[in-house]
DNA sequence: TTGTACGCGTTATCAG
DNA sequence: CTGATAACGCGTACAA
């Protein structure tokens, strides 16, 4: 509304404009346009526009320098408003995330958005702050922007879409990957961590370690596929080593949008308890914890108590954020290759931009176990350590140190 | 290339197209055009953008009531791109981020990205994975594209901008807002935590609580201008308290890109031992850590030694991550309002949107001191825990538990 | 109050 | 090999 170039005249016949910019261009507040560079070189706007793109077709070399040095002398560089809605493709990739707050999304979206900008495209990200409705108007929203594909780490499987029949159209038959999360009702490329292996990984390690009675506590599974293959792939390992160890499930409430949970946090600290005591005097309790939240969640759990991991319970999670070397003698993490993930899910969208079809495509990353003290040998030690502390000291009341 | 609509046909009379592919539309593969709009209402295209834009100036009720159905009918919405083309703005907000890997940028990303979707603006991200060289070509990237306005979490102070003449026209005077770093050469809005402020609240606490020799640890001030101003809060605060307290600063090596800088970890060890020497047998030496970052590194190297926080040594950092209640005793952190810097950077932003002119703006938002066992008063204990370890046992060679 | 025609910056088609 | 010219989807003076 202010510096907005005026209008241009619209004499039939005057000074042509864009030459007229062009010279007045030495202090222009705009940038400039193919048609400005077609005036400095003297030649038509094709031209300047196959400098560009049909380079390959021959232009007279003479004539190329031509465009070429006025391309230099004006900065000039396409627009790519003007392309996309010309030629139809933005260079744009939409990216819409779940969880902005959840740091293997935004280790994901990393991975993914070096890809994406390597290969010339633009990232417009869209976070849905764990609003699972909002799902589709982001991916309208991205649509209306005419972005060439997506990278979706959202939870709608079923519900959000698939009952509109204009659903199925929400892409506009762009391409889209998955990330971590299916989405049944989309056909489109998957890449996540090998769920399966990861959890055979961590409970086989479990095991070994003599970890006896084990308990996984997940955020609530609700749509998401991921919660979901972990959890099943538990009670798969479970069975597996059926005759050796013991398995319970928790499914962590709900978190009220923001709140502080505290409900919840009663449960989980019961849970916890429970799983003490069904391990018995000989400290073989030990929890899986499915992502980074609940790990932090469970280890709050234990400081309240005043437990240690690898004293009174073992400990494997999934994820490996940077402080889990700090937290009590470590924390055994089941690591995720996160920038591959986001490397790989970009890759594969590139490859769908460059073309190529075919039917779904599905790529599982293999985890890594990260082995740290809270899931040292649990066998080796009972009698020392954990029978010593075996009635722990009564917690200090709720003055624990996290003063949230 | 492949499903792109089929040029239409330069027939001077024939049908109209639009109206063709309105009726074609039932199984439209493209999304409709106001054009689409208009011959389904059986009016003009002015007339269903004046629907859009100016809806206060009268359009007979009839005809507003046909146009709002024909809408509805198609679930048509503008394009934004062909928008910004024709008008100029193109409700897109540029992010630079100098590395999205900082829970700090996310935070702040956060709240700014929700402002702004509120506002219908969309966010365009681009994370610089802190290499400085690239934020040029970040915001003219981001120019390309016509965002209306920037928010910027950048490192560049007057390196990188200000040399090339053209440089002032960078932000094509688009409005900008800078966030937690300043940046010479930009006049622009300026949002950011009250340093000077936070810093004082941090070194008046420790100094009451008895931590008499303190060593202020930072990540290579650069042309950071937050890092700087934190750096001259602290020797201030020193200043202030010189009769009772001595300081010094440490500033770390650069992290070699993404390598383990293993060297650094050896100075830091070094540094906090001397620090320990200085503040001698009594334990009321206190670390300060300018953000998450060192904090992690501290709270690494503490562990490598043996040592716990608030026994061997105090501390307080800057920032408030989920796991800091979770170290050790839990970390005194100043916690910094990332979610209302981002918002109020994203209106700072839409205010200059809207039209608000005028100088540079300045928002200094206030910290938060989250008080936890790591700074507990010095001088109650230093006889008891303290003294007993004052010549802490070798840590167990680098077999650390954060097998990085 | 509504319709017509043009421009925004590019690309693609079709003559030359 | 190069130059007009028509789209792309929309806003907006200008005319009706």
């Amino acid at each position: 509304m202010s510096a907005r170039r005026p209008p241009k005249l619209a004499l039939p016949e005057a000074t042509p404009s864009p030459a007229v910019r062009a010279t007045a261009a030495s202090v222009a507040r705009t940038r400039p346009t193919i048609a400005d560079v077609a005036a400095e070189a003297g030649v038509s706007k094709a031209t300047v526009s196959r400098f560009f793109n049909h380079r390959e077709r021959l232009l007279s070399p003479d004539i190329a320098t031509r465009v070429e040095a006025a391309i230099a002398k004006l900065a000039y560089s396409p627009s790519p408003m003007a392309q996309a809605l010309s030629h139809g493709r933005s260079r744009l990739i939409g990216l819409v995330v779940a969880d902005i707050t959840n740091p293997f999304s935004v280790a994901v979206l990393r991975g993914a958005e070096k890809v994406c900008q390597e290969a010339g495209y633009l990232v417009m990200l869209f976070n849905l702050g764990n609003e699972r409705e909002r799902e589709r108007d982001a991916i309208a929203a991205l649509a209306s922007y005419q972005v060439d594909g997506f990278i979706l780490n959202t939870q709608g499987q079923s519900e959000a879409l698939g009952k509109n029949p204009t659903d199925t159209d929400i892409l506009q038959g762009r391409p889209a990957v998955l990330v971590d999360r299916r989405h049944a009702a989309l056909n489109a490329d998957f890449v996540s961590l090998d769920n399966q292996s990861a959890m055979r990984a961590a409970c086989d390690h479990l095991v070994e370690q003599g970890w006896r009675e084990l308990l996984y506590i997940t955020q609530p599974l609700e749509d998401v596929s991921s919660r979901q293959e972990r959890a099943s792939a538990f009670s798969r390992c479970i069975k597996v080593h059926a005759q050796a160890v013991r398995g319970q499930l928790l499914e962590l409430g709900k978190a009220m949008k923001g709140a502080a949970d505290g409900a919840p946090d009663g449960t989980l600290d019961a849970a916890i308890r429970a799983l003490r005591e069904r391990a018995g005097a000989n400290g073989r309790g030990a929890i899986v914890a499915g992502n980074s939240v609940v790990t932090l969640r469970v280890a709050a759990a234990m400081a309240r108590l005043g437990w240690r991991f690898g004293r009174e319970l073992g400990f494997v999670g999934f994820d490996d954020p940077d402080w889990a070397p700090l937290i009590g003698p470590g924390l055994t993490m089941v690591s995720q290759p996160t920038d591959a993930i986001g490397q790989s899910a970009a890759q594969c969208l590139l490859e769908r931009l460059g073309g190529l079809h075919g039917p779904a495509r599905e790529r599982l990353l293999p985890g890594r176990l990260v082995v740290r003290g809270s899931s040292a040998a649990a066998t080796t030690r009972p009698a020392t350590r954990s029978q010593k502390q075996l009635t722990p000291p009564e917690p200090p009341e709720c003055a624990a140190p996290g003063g949230r």
